[in-house]
DNA sequence: CTTGGCACTCCCTTGTCCAGAGTGCCAAGG
DNA sequence: CCTTGGCACTCTGGACAAGGGAGTGCCAAG
């Protein structure tokens, strides 16, 4: 009984501090929420509440604010993924679906993102570790350079102008397309890789430095770290919204931002579409973003995630909106990932 | 006589400014510049240069900081664009050769001038006006979906989709592929559109649709608009850096940062390489933005300029330096861009 | 267990004051 | 005519004290 209260109390205080911003006292909690008690024995409740860690008082004579751990069991115990308006999720649908290009499907996801929870929003391109290779295009562009266009199955492009040690004949460059392509079309990039060079060494010896090269170039383009590293970040004006103590967080905030390494690591380990990851203030890995919260999903077709996006913001912020809005996302960007 | 004393002060007054945050007086400015004369002399100097509209008074009796006028002034008559020392001339060089493709040609462009200049800095990427036609591929996914891929002469791809009407044969294709690409390699891209036209029409009735089709695809991916609009940013956490009253602009600046169509505009047409525009404060086309300079240049191979880039920050900023990093860092991806 | 009352604590605002920095003006000197 | 030292004046920013307000903790009664 009082303990159901209390748990009530705490909601009230979260949903107070999140748009007040200010610390909630026991009078403006019963005005507010109609508890059906009287502000004393919210004082009690109150009292407890601290003692168990959940809330804390910025000095003594102040309303109460929720700590780390009070924001963790508001989220896990308090609250649902609250689900979206039908026009919220038209209005993503119909945005996401203009868009006719990988980039623009990740520019418009982290713009929308931002706009629906008014936080900084971060999406990653997908990985290349579990998509295929679509095809492959060598382009002779004088007789000593090549060009090597890599598209893979999720959209993206790679290209390589690579110098060959001597000329490469018109038919040699055909023959090696073809075996080229029957060899890895449609492969993972992870099994294409090790075809690659496998097919190297049946070349006939005359043209195998020129597959080395093009095989080399190929592999690099593959593995290139720099793909898993690739994220987007919309809605850093929104940091601007954060008056009071949060100006202090800007600055680590803004340094995060521009450190993609950073950033992957916030989103963390890219889960299924359909379990949220909310990390909260102390609980991620960087000290100097101790005041701030991430909630982060992947999304992919089907069950395995290629990629991650989420959001940043402060520990005071909406979660039930937010994990909503980050999960509607998710889902469509992984929907709309399939059909292309 | 005098009239060099007065703007020896002024100059004193805009590196003092610069460098301390502060409304600079006339005892602080002879003691840390010399000048030979006292401190009244240099009050008479003040009173005239505040005359002139070049500097003011934030209040009665506090020092004097540069207004607008004055910056300007300061940039046009009284500074060079000092040289570059030959570390940071080799640092940029070996930075930006590491890089092994357009993104990460841009992608550094756009951290290194963040570092140099401490401020945020915004690299445009290579309109595709002027570019041409590197290379154009058909690929069959299927008998009715068809891979258009675009490469041109900056580097960059574009690729679409297309759904054909009804199959289409191998050779059909190839044949196709082949009139393009002898109708347009080479061609710079507005004149590889009426080119593309022209061949049309004279494509066999049977496969005009199909003919048609590709075509539109390739006309729509030549005239993208979201290319031209393309801009990074980087140095975002060097805005924290600005304390004092530029807290306000930080609000205004994020924002504009996120709009690409008004950094474009902040950029303005693109230049050659070798002039620099200086925008300062109130000359800009944003309100908002008032507190704000711009220093860009257009840059690209050769006199024509194939984009923009360029540095956003507070008026109080190091000109000299400044622009000395904008040019240096233009033309070393005009010459990058040149060689790839 | 809840409630009203009450004393207590602390913050935040307001008002006042003072020191410091800087200016403008003036009269004297080169 | 320009430069200089002197001097009175103005304004800001920090220190300090006082008072109101919000909120708490505790206690005794219902």
């Amino acid at each position: 009984m009082q303990e159901d209260r209390r748990l009530a109390v705490l909601r009230a205080i979260v949903e107070d501090y999140v748009s007040t911003r200010e610390p909630v006292g026991s009078k403006a909690l019963v005005e507010r929420h109609r508890l059906g008690v009287s502000p004393a024995t919210v004082r009690n409740d109150m009292a407890a509440l601290e003692e168990e860690g959940l809330i804390a008082q910025p000095h003594t004579s102040a309303g109460r604010i929720p700590t780390d751990k009070g924001y963790r069991f508001f989220v896990d115990r308090l609250t649902q993924v609250k689900p979206m308006s039908a026009a919220e999720r038209r209005a993503i649908a119909t945005f996401l679906e203009g868009a006719h290009d990988l980039d623009d499907v990740i520019g418009r996801s982290v713009r929308v993102l931002a706009q629906l929870t008014q936080q900084v929003a971060i999406v990653q391109y997908p990985t290349l570790a579990r998509s295929t290779v679509r095809h492959i295009e060598l382009v002779a562009l004088s007789p000593e350079r090549l060009l090597v266009v890599l598209i893979l199955s999720t959209g993206r492009v790679e290209q390589r102008v690579v110098e060959m040690a001597g000329e490469l004949a018109a038919d040699t460059l055909a023959d090696l397309r073809a075996r080229i392509l029957t060899a890895v079309v449609g492969q993972r990039i992870t099994d294409a890789a090790a075809a690659l060079g496998q097919l190297t060494e049946q070349v006939a010896h005359d043209d195998r430095t020129q597959m080395a090269v093009i095989a080399a170039a190929l592999v690099e383009a593959m593995s290139n770290e720099r793909n898993d590293e690739r994220v987007v970040v919309g809605g850093t004006a929104n940091l601007a919204r954060f008056g009071d103590g949060f100006d202090q967080s800007i600055k680590p905030m803004l340094e995060a931002l521009e450190e993609h390494v950073v950033l992957l690591k916030l989103l963390g380990e890219a889960t299924s579409p359909d379990s949220l990851t909310v990390r909260i203030g102390h609980e991620g890995p960087y000290q100097e973003l101790a005041t701030t919260s991430v909630i982060a999903t992947g999304y992919g077709p089907g069950e395995e995630a290629v990629g991650s996006l989420g959001i940043v913001g402060p520990t005071r912020m909406d979660y039930p909106g937010s994990m909503a809005a980050v999960r509607a996302v998710a889902r469509y960007v992984s929907t709309i990932l399939d059909q292309a």
